[in-house]
DNA sequence: ATCTATTTATAAAC
DNA sequence: TGTTTATAAATAGAT
């Protein structure tokens, strides 16, 4: 809908490129927006350009339920995921921290709501990077929780061993203490194998 | 855009909001298309109507990747989403399996390309669920694995001192095994506390 | 689902 | 970016 009709194919140009994914991204937007007042819908919106930047609208505060709803896979992934990504991870923590700087250097008053719920947006894009991170790491801290299970037992069957060979020299002393080893170590298993991969 | 102007205001004549939602969906859905195709841009879109059917969109593959971008929060979280979501989950499932189902009927012949677009969102939106569920579980086995280490380390407590009470009693035997149980259980200690919660 | 009168979105130019 | 304007697209209401 314009001067003359668009075919739907990469824009070549990188300036009307640019001209154009402001422009309908921000029909994109509205229209996102309208469908959900109307109809009253649940719509979440994720857009990121060419250079990384990236734009959301969510209806309500339902953003969060709704990619909670769609999960999150195993962080293997996370490191598949292209150049793209991570400019975009760490670009916009520091476009973030110069934001609220710009806003604090803006003293209190005078800040008008627009650039409030900017801000908005900044925090919560922030803040999902942020969970994104925090799965990483969680699913490191599960390797490193299973090598410390691998070690333990390790270090128990040496003790139990040592245990043997005393037993054997020093003969039987009063053997009436806890419960056996065998017996906790195997309690609480998880079903966790077909859940990990 | 049509015979009347119409105000951005939730739609009260439920077949009409049907209407429309079917067709501004369809909308919004193609806007996001050539969004992504015409300025290189990564789209995922998600709409949930009000009756919970769930549709969505996104440029290439990439919607788990934009996904991933945006994190998945703790599981506890899952809990309070609303009976909404809990339809939709449970919802897609059983859809899911009629659908499959009715594709068996039809034999392997006949299948349209369309039919099969629509199972492949099906799929991927029961994959997403799943991922949901797998998460879930994941931070259940990080508790397991911490159960599982305080008992391994109490168990290790109770042989170490059964250890020197036959030490005591027994006189010195050739102490020179492995390494000392200290040096092993506190190797590879994760930095978790600030990470879970 | 299809048809059109209208409204809306937007391509090009500035 | 923001504005303007001619034109293409989307869609409300009707069928």
């Amino acid at each position: 809908m314009g001067r003359k009709k668009l075919e739907i194919k990469r824009i070549e140009n990188k300036s009307s490129r640019q001209v154009t994914f402001s422009k309908r991204r921000n029909g994109l937007i509205e229209k996102a927006r309208q469908l959900s007042v109307l109809c009253d819908a649940s719509v979440a919106l994720l857009v990121v350009s060419a250079s990384g930047k990236l734009y959301n609208f969510s209806s309500g505060d339902n953003l969060v339920k709704i990619l909670d709803q769609y999960g999150k896979q195993h962080a293997d992934d996370l490191e598949a995921l292209d150049l793209q990504s991570k400019a975009l991870k760490y670009g916009s923590h520091d476009e973030l921290l110069e934001l609220v700087e710009s806003k604090l250097v803006e003293s209190n008053l005078d800040v008008s709501v627009e650039s409030l719920v900017q801000l908005e947006d900044h925090l919560e894009t922030s803040l999902s990077v942020t969970r994104a991170r925090k799965t990483e790491l969680m699913l490191k801290l599960v390797d490193s929780l299973k090598e410390k299970e691998k070690l333990l037992k390790e270090e128990n069957q040496g003790l139990t061993s040592q245990m043997e060979k005393k037993n054997l020299a020093g003969g039987a002393e009063a053997d009436n203490m806890e419960m056996s080893p065998r017996q906790i170590s195997d309690v609480n298993l998880p079903v966790t194998l077909p859940l990990l991969n």
